[in-house]
DNA sequence: TATGGTACTAACAAATTTGTAAGTAATGGG
DNA sequence: CCCATTACTTACAAATTTGTTAGTACCATA
């Protein structure tokens, strides 16, 4: 986001760690704060950049452009410019980003599993 | 991991997005540095707080009790003690967390051929 | 009495991510 | 000429995560 450092061992051990590790590598991808939500809301087609800002409370532009380039780097989205004024560009998943489409769906069903364990065993604790 | 502030905006985001999102609310239960690791190295079974020291290159004892304390917390770890001279302590994935490792499964295979994708786009660009 | 092994903790510092506030460019409409 | 609109950028500050270094307790053994 800032640009990193060359060799501080943080920077290593992530190299490290999703050289290692197929895992990690994977979520380190959809790993910023607002990614995800982002690669949600794109799942159903292409929005402008002024669309997803209002359909995710509390980003701001600056969020948005940051994971919006990261994701487009990371070749999980496909941005497109067309020469308007004013300016329309608009996003959309990209072949592979797609195919994680059905993974997400599990992962989040998992999601809404583990959230009621949590829930019950907090309120037995009672 | 050290405490978070109540009320930052940053805080209040999270909590939003983990609550209107199941999907990031489950990567996020995952998105410490080394947790993943920590995850996989205990799909086979129990180890020790040293073997888990040992077989995770570049880990501090801090963060892996860090890690370990929040992978309790949220319910995806045991944590063992027994009462012996010197200490001896293991870890084991709960239920919940073992529903995971199929999709983690399929997730690393994602980033396996995505790794791929990546380095072929590179190479084609040079 | 000194040493060793195990699983930690504490105080601090550095790195990184996230948020705030205020711009910018281009152009059509009034 | 002035303003509005869109998709950004820039400089800065705050929050959060990660890493460094040096401890701790316990008892068995040398």
């Amino acid at each position: 986001m800032g640009k990193r450092k060359e060799n501080s061992t943080n920077m290593l051990n992530e190299s490290y760690i999703t050289e290692s590790c197929n895992l990690t590598y994977a979520v380190c991808k959809i790993g910023g704060r607002w990614k995800l939500l982002i690669l949600c809301k794109l799942e159903n087609g292409k929005l402008r950049f002024s669309e997803l800002r209002n359909q995710i409370k509390g980003i701001t532009e600056r969020m948005l452009t940051l994971q919006l380039r990261e994701l487009e780097k990371e070749g999980l989205i496909k941005r497109t410019v067309y020469a308007e004024v004013p300016p329309r560009v608009d996003y959309e998943l990209t072949e592979i980003a797609k195919e994680l489409v059905p993974i997400w769906n599990q992962l989040s069903n998992w999601g809404a599993k583990h959230k009621e364990i949590l829930l019950s065993s907090v309120s037995s604790s009672i």
